[in-house]
DNA sequence: GCCGTTTTCGGCCCGACTGTTTTCAGTCG
């Protein structure tokens, strides 16, 4: 069994849980296994090996316990899990895909299914343009219609794209940006930032003076299909190529304590927002703070620094063991552009080439 | 369900936007 088809297993898990809500920790069970499925997603050494070799503890993956490595040996070795089996029989699997629609969380999945027995995205789709979402608690005809959309947006799957492809988006959509006058510097963040080989969305930090008319130049911009969200302090779109753009306005002085925050990883935030909070501190995209006071804020040197942390790369900043080394000052010095003289590939008669490696090697000094 | 320079038990990040909430729930980043 392959990592991604147990870490898909696990996802089924948190989503089942955050539908049946009927474990008294469910909430933090599902973040548990939602942390688990992130934490082998980011494993290049096949779980089924280590689960194989006596000399290895599944323990030691970040996020994997003793249930979850027993999980995982059930996994490899019958291909399924009983307690997966078990979720999953407590209700259709088709809710499952009601979850990724945008705007339909757990609560409207249930609501959904307890009050009008939706099990699907076409009985959603048909109950939405019947009018039957609107006449239920916490509903209306504004969030009918943009479950309608979302229906749309999730027929066409757009997946997650290339970071070149998000990176040339990025670039342009900085300098549409820029030639607001408002807009002081525009940061690409997210996941684009950390460098990952794909990028689900887009995330611009803004800084500048006027927030709500930067806001307002965004959503001119030509390539946006739909708005998703527009508010004082940050916009959502849909470009025409289906990708989601989030744009952050922040202002200069919260800068280091804003890209920290909008670059992430989500895990790596939390790790670092409890470390604070466990000093009796707050971290938060505005700055880190003791009280009212403000102790760093400015640049991510500054914040890191207060928290005792060398400053970090974005590029490894996964919550995977970075903080720990930040710590002990022992980051890793990560391969820079300029170092990278080229790109070299043989194959040898170890796998599909003709010649042996031996013969190889000879050419190459001759 | 995981995890530990305050814990092996008892916590688990913090804030923006939407809708109708009249004091907040749900969803999302
Ligand atoms: N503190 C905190 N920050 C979050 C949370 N969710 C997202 N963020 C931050 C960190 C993320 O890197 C950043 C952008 O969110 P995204 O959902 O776009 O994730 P990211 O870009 O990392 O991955 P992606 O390729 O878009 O799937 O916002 C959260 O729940 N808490
Ligand atoms: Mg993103
Ligand atoms: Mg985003």
């Amino acid at each position: 069994m392959e990592n991604r088809e147990i870490a898909a297993v696990f996802e089924e898990i948190s989503n089942l849980m955050k539908i049946l809500q009927d474990d008294p920790k469910w909430t933090f069970k599902s973040a548990a296994y939602d942390r688990a499925k992130r934490s082998i997603e980011g494993i290049s050494e096949r779980l089924e090996d280590i689960a194989r070799d006596p000399n290895r503890k599944l323990t030691d993956i970040p996020c994997i316990g003793e249930d979850l490595a027993g999980k995982i040996k059930e996994l490899v070795e019958t291909g399924k899990s009983k307690y997966h089996q078990e979720q999953l029989s407590k209700v259709p699997r088709s809710l499952l895909d009601l979850l990724q629609l945008q705007t339909v969380g757990p609560q409207k999945v249930r609501l959904f299914y307890q009050e009008l027995g939706i099990k699907t995205v076409d009985e959603l789709e048909a109950a939405a343009k019947a009018g039957r979402l609107q006449t239920l608690p916490k509903m209306d005809v504004k969030s009918e219609e943009n479950i309608l959309k979302a229906i749309e947006t999730f027929r066409r799957a757009a997946g997650r794209f290339r970071l070149d492809v998000a990176d040339a988006v990025a670039t342009e959509l900085s300098e549409y940006l820029r030639r607001h006058k408002a807009v002081e510097e525009v940061t690409p963040a997210g996941s684009l930032r950390r460098g990952r080989e794909t990028i689900g969305d887009l995330d611009l930090l803004v800084i500048g003076r006027d927030a709500a008319s930067i806001a307002e130049h965004m959503t001119r911009y030509a390539g946006i299909t739909q708005v998703l969200a527009k508010g004082e302090d940050k916009v959502s779109v849909k470009l025409e190529n289906q990708m989601q753009v989030d744009v952050r306005m922040l202002e200069r002085k919260s800068y280091g304590a804003a890209l920290m925050y909008f670059t992430g990883s989500k895990e790596h935030n939390v790790a670092l927002r409890d470390r604070a909070k466990r000093r009796g501190w707050k971290l938060s995209e505005y700055g880190l703070f003791h009280g009212e006071r403000v102790i760093a804020a400015k640049t991510e040197e500054e914040v890191y620094k207060k928290l005792g942390l060398d400053l970090i790369p974005p590029e490894i900043r996964e919550n995977l063991g970075e903080i720990e080394a930040a710590e002990e000052r022992r980051l890793p010095k990560l391969v820079e552009l300029e170092e990278i003289r080229g790109d070299l590939q043989m194959h040898t008669s170890a796998s599909d080439g003709h010649t042996s490696v031996e013969e190889m090697a000879a050419a190459a000094k001759a």
